[in-house]
DNA sequence: AGCACGCCGACT
DNA sequence: GTCGGCGTGCTC
């Protein structure tokens, strides 16, 4: 196509295919194409979306094709998540692109196809088979067609050699449909008040008697100092468009499109934070770990605790320490205690500065979160597995609570135990890791004996309550016994019988 | 993954 | 002679 020295771009594709595939940038792209661009890229007979790893001088390729589009005006992706994104494919036997699908936002991954169209009516007398004749009918009277719509009237077989040999004859062409982005920014209308505050009675007053509900409208707006979504606005004011419409005309109001942040909204209040005194055993957890982090070395600490022996108070004032660096800090959660309680217990310490990611968010609050992440309006982000992949910049700490909890695994695609690429991704960036659990995994214990990861042990309640007692019983000598094998013991049995007829 | 190609057996 | 099963190989 191109002879002018074209870069090409080597892109990786969420395809099971262990390799990357090169394509030329067209120099109307070259501009907005970096390395970690989102792109979208003609794939035999589909398009798909990729993520540009890298560029290359030549190519073995002979028949390259070109980049269809660069969809976003930045990259998705800095050195740091290019090269985590690699270390997952190889270590759990995925491709890159697959990697790069799964920590990229979501909605970012889409598909189109080639659709056909006529170029031309066929002379007369043209040779032409039944087949290619139903074939331009159609096209002609239903115009661009995607394969599927093709097969749908007139059958599977024999239809992709039809459409070649069409091709071929220059009576039909075919292009790649590129498809948008499933998810992208709300826009809605703003309003903002254009009235001085200090003329703000005066000018609903004199509004009041000729148009009231102007006047209701606009003091309604003048409440509030910045521009707001016009919609809730008018339900509130108890007006209509028409109304929002009559201010603006009257130079009162400015209307603007604008995005809206479908930030999700902490529901829970935990009143004001109150900081406790710290244990000494959760002192000495803290400064150790502490230490690592005002040092911005890579390290991992297993804190052993019991239910009730503080870790997350520990958490918490180890991430004030990150943040007092300015770096910033990740908190996972298994996805079944990622509740609003949960949530509040950080948004009550660190604010606006936390970001949530979960599978319950629907699409475009997914979305959002990832993209206030990537500008750095967040520096906490609190969520389930995948959050391993938040793309926060300047990492101080991961923190995986309950690191034991089977729901840090995947099941499909990129099979990563969130736990593992946590250490993978501050071993690359020289973060700190706390692993906490009350009752850890056999690896995470073994990598304490082996001194890679440091012990950090909680042996008693904040509160002072004493343990529960615990007696052990042998189901053996139980089975004897009871002439049987039982599931519930008799000392059991008997425990729960008390406890209900208390 | 998705699809074309090709070879083999079961049918009009 | 044709349809369709699935093994194999390729996709920039």
């Amino acid at each position: 196509m191109s002879s002018a020295k074209n870069t090409i771009a080597e892109v990786a594709l969420p395809l099971p295919i262990d390799d990357t595939f090169h394509y030329i940038v067209p120099s109307r792209l070259a501009g907005s194409l970096k390395v970690g661009s989102r792109v979208t890229v003609p794939f035999q007979k589909r398009v798909l979306t990729g993520y540009v790893v890298g560029t290359v001088r030549n190519t073995e390729i002979e028949t390259l094709k070109e980049i269809a589009d660069v969809p976003d005006p930045l990259p998705t992706f800095d050195g740091h998540m290019l090269e985590l994104t690699r270390w997952v494919g190889q270590y759990y036997f995925c491709s890159w692109g697959e990697a790069l699908a799964c920590a990229g936002p979501p909605g970012a991954i889409v598909e189109g196809k080639r659709v056909y169209r006529l170029r031309a009516m066929p002379e007369f007398g043209a040779e032409l088979s039944r087949r290619e004749q139903e074939l331009i009918a159609f096209l002609n009277r239903r115009g661009e067609q995607s394969l599927e719509q093709l097969r749908k009237s007139s059958g599977a077989r024999g239809l992709q050699n039809a459409l070649n040999l069409l091709e071929s004859k220059e009576l039909v062409e075919s292009r790649y449909a590129v498809p948008k982005s499933r998810v992208g920014p709300k826009k809605v209308l703003f309003a903002a008040a254009l009235v001085p505050a200090q003329d703000a009675d005066r000018a609903v007053e004199e509004l009041r008697s000729s148009a009231p509900a102007q006047a209701r409208l606009l003091e309604t707006l003048m409440m509030h100092s910045e521009a707001q979504p016009a919609a809730p606005l008018i339900e509130r004011a108890g007006t209509s468009w028409q109304t929002l419409r009559a201010l603006e005309r009257k130079k009162l109001v400015l209307l603007a499109k604008r995005e809206l942040l479908r930030t999700p909204v902490p529901q829970v209040d935990l009143g004001r934070d109150k900081k406790v005194v710290l244990t000494e055993e959760q002192q000495k957890a803290h400064d150790v770990i502490a230490m690592a982090v005002r040092a911005g070395r890579f390290g991992v600490f297993l804190l052993k605790g019991i239910t009730g022996s503080g870790k997350t108070e520990v958490y918490l004032r180890v991430i004030e320490q990150v943040m007092d660096k300015g770096a910033t800090a990740i908190v996972l959660v298994p996805e079944i205690s990622l509740t609003p309680q949960t949530v509040a217990r950080f948004t009550t310490r660190f604010g606006p500065r936390i970001a949530v990611l979960h599978s319950r968010l629907s699409a475009g609050e997914r979305y959002d979160e990832w993209r206030r992440i990537k500008r750095g309006d967040a520096s906490i982000v609190v969520g389930a597995r995948s959050a391993v992949f938040a793309p926060l910049r300047n990492l101080g700490i991961i923190v995986v609570d309950e690191e034991h909890d089977a729901s840090y695994k995947q099941a499909d695609a990129p099979r990563y135990h969130a736990r593992d690429v946590a250490i993978m991704r501050a071993k690359m960036c020289g973060a700190a890791v706390v692993l906490g659990s009350a009752t850890p995994s056999l690896e995470s214990y073994h990598n304490c004996e082996v001194g890679k990861f440091m012990l950090l042990e909680l042996t008693s309640r904040v509160t002072g309550q004493p343990l529960p007692n615990v007696t052990v019983i042998d189901m053996r000598q139980q089975a004897l016994d009871m002439h049987a094998r039982p599931v519930v013991s008799i000392p059991l049995h008997d425990k729960i019988e008390e406890k209900l007829e208390k």
